[in-house]
DNA sequence: CGGAACATGTAACCTGTTACATGATTTC
DNA sequence: GAAATCATGTAACAGGTTACATGTTCCG
């Protein structure tokens, strides 16, 4: 039950079509919540019959044409609500953790080559994420909005930084006699 | 397409029954890949048709009785295979990120107090983490397997570790003037 | 014998993924 | 006018969640 919340915040950051939002969630809101367009179109299609986001007057067909949405006060409304409620944090879920479980029990074949691939990764990640701390917050940008979006953009610096660190960790831990 | 995975290690690591297997994933396993004992029934049932295990011998009824399970050389190759082809990483979903980026648009009510609660849970997993590790991974302990196993629940240690962090200085940072 | 704990399952629903369909606009 | 790109959708399926159903064993 959230990607209607991470919808109705890209929309109230900014009024946008199917299409616009799309590429937002490959980037920006994307980076902790993410997204196919067709999710995002079954999604905008519920919020719009629920009465939370509106189309803006646009005359003419439905097919190949862009549609503008924003959010109407109960959509804010129901954004407030979930952001106020109290959440328990989800499980770990984790398929490179599986599998090195597993390669305990039917060996490492294979699992080294992806530890290194997943090292480039997440170094890559880090690296944007390091870009856009620079370019989005210099220091002294301190208004509240821009703190919250500050802090999560730091804990993907951290995760990003803690996978660096465990799998250079790890694959020396492997690599070892 | 994991979960039949996790199950196959669960089981080669020791046959149990549906029930056991519920109850290692709520530890064990389960700190990386969750399932509840109505996911674990389905997916042992597939698995069971497929060929990859088989219940053992235990004449009887169907409901109510316990049934073991063990995995076949097939169900062994099929993880094996899993286990050394290449994966990507998923991009990170935390609704607790979502949630801050939306309390930047409708404001943090409730969003500090779970904060905090987060913070306790979070300083929970990790102390547990840390007297499993006293427990089952004494110095001096490594053979691949014990290696493997441990760098997997270091894991888990680092990610609640970065938790705490990230939690104790985000909650400065709004609580400042 | 009645209730708690053990044990296995079914069904309905929601979310996410994959593959495909279709129309509109721009560009060469 | 053909191809690329923009833009919105449909359908089928896979995986996860929630609620419920049912039988067995143990213990007082």
């Amino acid at each position: 039950m959230s990607l209607p919340h991470a919808i109705l915040t890209a929309l109230l950051e900014k009024p946008s079509s199917g299409l616009e939002l799309t590429r937002r969630f490959d980037k920006s809101i994307g980076y902790f919540w993410s997204a196919t367009h067709q999710q995002i179109y079954r999604e905008l299609g519920k919020l719009e019959r629920d009465g939370a986001i509106r189309a803006l007057p646009r005359q003419g067909v439905t097919r190949g044409q862009k549609k503008e949405y924003e959010v109407l006060p109960a959509g804010r409304d129901e954004l407030a609500r979930w952001t106020a409620a109290s959440q328990d944090p989800k499980p770990l879920r984790d398929t490179l953790l599986l599998r090195l479980r597993a390669a305990a029990v039917v060996g490492t074949a294979g699992v080294q080559e992806d530890l290194h691939r997943h090292l480039v990764l997440h170094q890559r990640q880090l690296a944007e994420y390091e870009e856009i701390e620079k370019r989005d917050f210099p220091p002294g940008k301190d208004a509240v909005e821009d703190r919250l979006r500050h802090v999560v953009l730091r804990a993907g610096i951290d995760l990003e930084t803690f996978w660096t660190q465990w799998l250079t960790r790890t694959i020396e831990e492997l690599e070892a006699p």
